[in-house]
RNA sequence: GGCGCCAUAGCCAAGUGGUAAGGCAGAGCUCUGCAAAAGCUUUAUCCCCAGUUCAAAUCUGGGUGGCGCCUCCA
């Protein structure tokens, strides 16, 4: 088996091989820092964190960066609506976006760099590429000259010609070419501001991320990952940057998340169509938002509803109870043969199956089916009466082996249960065995209203959280 | 105008040349004191037309419908 993944650049399946043996660098575009996130920013803090996980299980050593804008146009919009200096904005939001990370149960990255914190390095940048002859000083303002740099257009595959510069947003005259892109930018009046050689001002959008990149991951990246809508401009211009300055590719591999669509349409903040994910989290857990990421193959559209929510959120009730089950087993089997030779290889080959589909360019909806395989077999075993620990036991891991990836269950402490509903369980295990049938359902109910189920299974009373 | 994506069951969604995975929902059965959980059974020929092929959801051509990017966006 061997990883593939599909390349933006080549928009093909190319075979993973990273720079540096036994290493891989990994930048993803992050927030620009004016709100809160929406589910469709979350696609790519989901996916790409499964991204990250998988090539560590690999034994890939993962240095994985997630930067912050956090001064642009519109965080100095939102600063003055919200009469609050920048900062502070920036601030809120980067903890909120932190926070939701977390519930969505994602890794920290191993570094989250902020524009603010890395200026010197983008004026740099900036400088050397005014020194080159690929940017130029316009009355306080500097631009990228387009084209200077032949190979311009060659992630998204656009024709530079063919582009329709001007025809959504009106280009700035100071250009020499309308294709040219802003890299400094002149402050207005009582703006935030840092000084520079050709004023007072702040980055452009697409700088901040050829800076930051080579600073924490050096010249060349193996994968560079974010939004489709990234690719163009966004991604474009950094090529642009970074390619004439170190004479080496960004990056190796580009890969490009699909939208999340809401009615058919493009979520976006720009639309205010997005759903808050951290209202969506007070709803759903964070392993429900994985669950409806996840089962759609990263670059396809992804339809965002109540209904498929809900249906998510069944799914994997089906897989809660059987981890559940599996654990009450696990407690209740003394039996200490070794494991059975059918049943291993059965689990064996879905334990594979998952890992082809996770290596032909991370198909999590497969993956997912490899999951819901073992979810078949761990049932049918556990519906035996007898059962051998080391069996349960390798079931468990391969379950753990598959979470570690997608994170689909977490595991409950399923030992905390107070006194008194202790003894309404033991009370209707009395009840049970003199038939007192009227009480022990009365019983069952009433936990049930506490968010306590009972099952009866032939080894005895199990229980679970609702 | 350029570049690109999507169309598979009631819903979600894999599969991309060898005769339609999986999940949700629905129906029936088994187990159960009754439940629950689980198991078993059951539900499609893949937007349309033409072509290539022994063989097409999958390739080619032409349609239809929906969506996206072309300097705000993940």
């Amino acid at each position: 088996m061997a990883l593939k993944v599909f390349n933006t650049l080549s928009r093909k399946k190319e075979e993973f091989q990273p720079i540096e043996h036994g290493k891989v660098k990994m930048y993803v575009c992050g927030p620009t820092v004016y709100g809160y996130i929406h589910i469709g920013n979350a696609r790519p803090l989901i996916f790409f964190d499964v991204v990250r996980k998988y090539l560590e299980t690999l034994k890939y050593e993962v240095d994985y960066i997630i930067n912050f804008t956090d001064v642009d146009d519109k965080i100095i919009k939102k600063a003055n609506e919200m009469k609050k200096p920048v900062s502070e904005v920036a601030e809120q939001f980067i903890e909120a976006y932190l926070e939701d990370s977390k519930n969505l149960g994602v890794k920290q990255a191993t570094g989250y760099p902020r524009v603010t914190e890395n200026m010197q390095e983008i004026i740099a940048f900036i400088a050397k590429l005014v020194d080159d002859g690929y940017a130029y000083a316009n009355d306080g303002d500097v631009f990228y000259r387009t084209n200077k740099f032949a190979e311009y257009g060659k992630l998204s595959h656009q024709k530079i010609e063919e582009l329709q510069y001007g025809k959504r947003i009106e280009v700035d005259e100071r250009k020499e070419n309308p294709q040219d892109f802003v890299l400094w930018k002149k402050a207005k009046p009582g703006e935030v501001f840092w000084e520079s050689p050709w004023g007072d001002g702040r980055p452009g959008w697409h700088i901040e991320c050829s800076a930051m990149a080579s600073k924490f991951l050096g010249k060349t990246m193996d994968i560079h990952g974010g939004g489709q809508d990234l690719q163009f401009p966004h991604h474009e211009c950094e090529i642009a940057q970074s390619e004439v300055v170190h004479h080496a590719p960004l990056a190796k591999y580009w890969l490009h998340n699909g939208y999340v669509n809401i009615n058919n349409e493009k979520m976006s903040k720009s639309l205010g169509n997005g759903i808050n994910v951290t209202q969506l989290l007070s709803k759903y857990s964070g392993e429900v938002i994985r669950y409806f990421i996840l089962s759609t193959h990263y670059r396809n559209p992804l339809n965002f509803s109540d209904e498929i929510m809900e249906q998510a959120e069944q799914s994997l009730i089906r897989i809660h109870n059987c981890i559940s089950n599996l654990n009450y087993r696990l407690k209740n089997t003394n039996d200490d043969n070794n494991v059975e030779q059918d049943l291993e290889q059965k689990i064996s080959l879905i334990e594979e199956s998952f890992h082809e589909r996770m290596q032909d360019d991370f198909n999590t909806a497969d993956a997912i089916t490899s999951m819901f395989d073992l979810v078949s077999e761990t049932n049918q075993y556990l519906n035996q009466e007898q059962v051998i620990q080391a069996n349960l036991q390798r079931l468990k891991g391969v379950f753990n082996e598959m979470n570690a990836i997608l994170g689909l269950f977490t595991e409950e402490n399923n030992d905390l249960l107070d006194e008194e509903v202790e003894n309404l369980i033991e009370e209707r295990m009395e009840a049970r065995k003199s038939k007192n049938w009227a009480r022990a359902d009365e019983i069952r109910d009433l936990l049930q209203q506490q968010g306590i189920i009972l099952e009866d299974t032939p080894q005895g009373m199990r229980w679970r959280r609702k």
